[in-house]
DNA sequence: CTGAAAGCGCTTACAG
DNA sequence: CTGAAAGCGCTTACAG
């Protein structure tokens, strides 16, 4: 069943059965009115590949969303399209891998669906400088910061990982801290993790604490599972830590498990810091004090930056969002 | 930058280059090696509405997701994936809408990519009904059931909702448990929630409590803040509940703070029962009894009826998978 | 308002 | 082993 077939039962040409499916106005209603009929009744749908062969301006905007249990990015993504679709802009979404080369994938899109712009949520500024320069449509990304590559066509928001680390670790070290261990990510420059890995050391510095990573730090896996471990590694080893910072809500979860398990409480026996500020964090006991990255400004103010520069060439311009530390259950200060 | 262009560039033909791209036996060494080189010179991909308009043949097996969120689905994604990579098939994913048509997905897919097979994680038996006539590969769903619907390409795995449902609330019975509540879903035929509720039904039946669906039950959707308002409503409704059996996992966590803010203890003061057996069941405290689907299970039992259909003519089939009762902390017997 | 024709970028028999 | 040609299912000027 394709477009020839509707022609043919329809008894109108190819053409305007073409034009009555993409609601051109020069038709009739009655060629209207009888090719959806035909159409209707045989359930036909147009063969994507063709139309977009063809079809060489562009369609909607296109959003790239890396890794699919990241729930600050499914936070985000869910305001990203509300937001598109209040503007009347078509939008699709694209998963991929948590460690998968989206800039490669975004190449393939562009050639193939010639998107008007492009969003990133989450992204190594890695695969960006090597061949984003092939990317001619105005992009945005959300989460990670770009502005030393220079890219024309590139904008970026994301909070200050750095910043944010130091806040809430500086907190800690406020509260009477001075034992801090930290687990999650891992020690390699350029990751995001590595960011909040330095803001914690600094803040440490700070207070006159030197951070040793041999001692203090277990790198790991944002997960549950991997916090649960890594907390359970770094207590064996330092038994006289009182306060720990997990990169992520997630690992923070899994480590205040280990704790409970372990037969200290939180934060009668261990404060717990977490960075994020996704949902569980605030249902979990008790309630984790933690970074939140407002999703909300990083989401609207991405969208923004994209749209103008879809409408207008304009400056690329790379922003930082304010993010809120909140102070709850997990954390107290030391007597 | 196509075809031709790579064709000119390195002074073969248009054929050769597209021999070389797919791997194609019959191609000089020397030809080969000059294509690549020209291909990679130039960052060259293939346009894939190009590609895939001409090749009629089947590619590879699509697995569609319904819901981002669902942890339930991401585990057993991830099995999917790992065993369809194991038997060297090709796999693509297609994240849906939670209340999306997977059918009409599937069918434009299934005219665009030509698949091999198609997986449903999720599915409405509605849409099935509706339009799967249509479809034409061998497909399996998985987690909800089709069996009356009695298409000859279409199998089904999933947990028997009902008995599972009947077994948790048949043990929060078991535990002394008399007066029980029920949060999560809605009272809509058709729906998993239903089947869940259905059995919870059957188990209070036969221990002789008379279930009183506008008094001790409270619909409501699958996420924590959900399940937090929702077990606030109930309790005020029916403060004599001394246990609540929650449709899903995320629901029962959100009830499990709620009870905690209303200075209650579970389970102590309040049994609590979910219901998936995702992550965060066991890590939350108090660890969650729950129902815990085998998605181990589902996912390579699912797999295996597909590749066999892909394979050959077989009898579609509709099983049922073993599920388990995991007794852990957020219940305890009535002295 | 409608039809006939060109062409989007590929793959694949078909000759050679 | 290689090239020339047909055609996948559409859209869109271009005539009429």
């Amino acid at each position: 069943m394709d477009i020839r077939d509707i022609a043919r039962l329809s008894g109108y040409s190819l053409g305007t059965v073409s034009r009555v499916l993409n609601g051109r106005e020069n038709v009739s209603e009655r060629a209207r009115a009888r090719v959806l009929e035909v159409v209707e009744a045989h359930g036909y749908e147009p063969n994507e590949n063709a139309r977009f062969l063809k079809m060489q301006e562009a369609t909607s905007v296109v959003v790239f969303v890396k890794g699919t249990r990241n729930m600050l990015f499914a936070d985000i993504l869910e305001r990203i399209m509300s937001q598109l679709a209040e503007t009347g802009e078509q939008a699709c979404v694209s998963y991929l891998d948590e460690d998968a080369d989206e800039v490669r994938s975004a190449l393939r899109f562009q050639q193939i669906r010639h998107p008007k712009g492009m969003i990133f949520l989450g992204g190594d500024p890695a695969f960006f400088e090597r061949s984003f320069a092939r990317i001619e449509v105005p992009c945005v990304l959300i989460t990670n910061t770009v502005s030393d590559l220079g890219f024309r066509n590139l904008s970026s928001f994301s909070t200050d990982d750095t910043a944010a680390a130091r806040e809430i670790v500086g907190w800690l070290g406020a509260c009477g801290h001075e034992r801090i261990g930290i687990i999650g990510g891992s020690l390699t420059p350029g990751q995001i993790s590595y960011r909040r890995l330095m803001g914690a050391q600094n803040a440490l510095d700070c207070a006159g604490i030197d951070l040793d990573f041999e001692r203090d730090y277990e790198p790991c896996r944002y997960s549950m599972e991997a916090g649960y471990e890594a907390i359970v590694r770094l207590l064996a080893r330092s038994p006289d830590i009182t306060a720990v910072f997990a990169l992520g809500d997630v690992i923070a979860l899994g480590a205040a498990r280990a704790v409970f398990d372990m037969g200290r409480r939180i934060p009668e026996d261990l404060s717990l810091a977490g960075f994020d500020g996704i949902a569980s964090s605030q249902f979990s006991v008790p309630r984790l004090t933690t970074i939140c990255q407002d999703s909300a400004q990083l989401a609207s103010r991405g969208v923004v930056a994209l749209l103008r520069a879809m409408a207008a060439e304009v400056e690329p311009v790379h922003e930082v969002v304010p993010f809120k530390l909140y102070k709850r259950e997990s954390v107290r200060p030391l007597s």
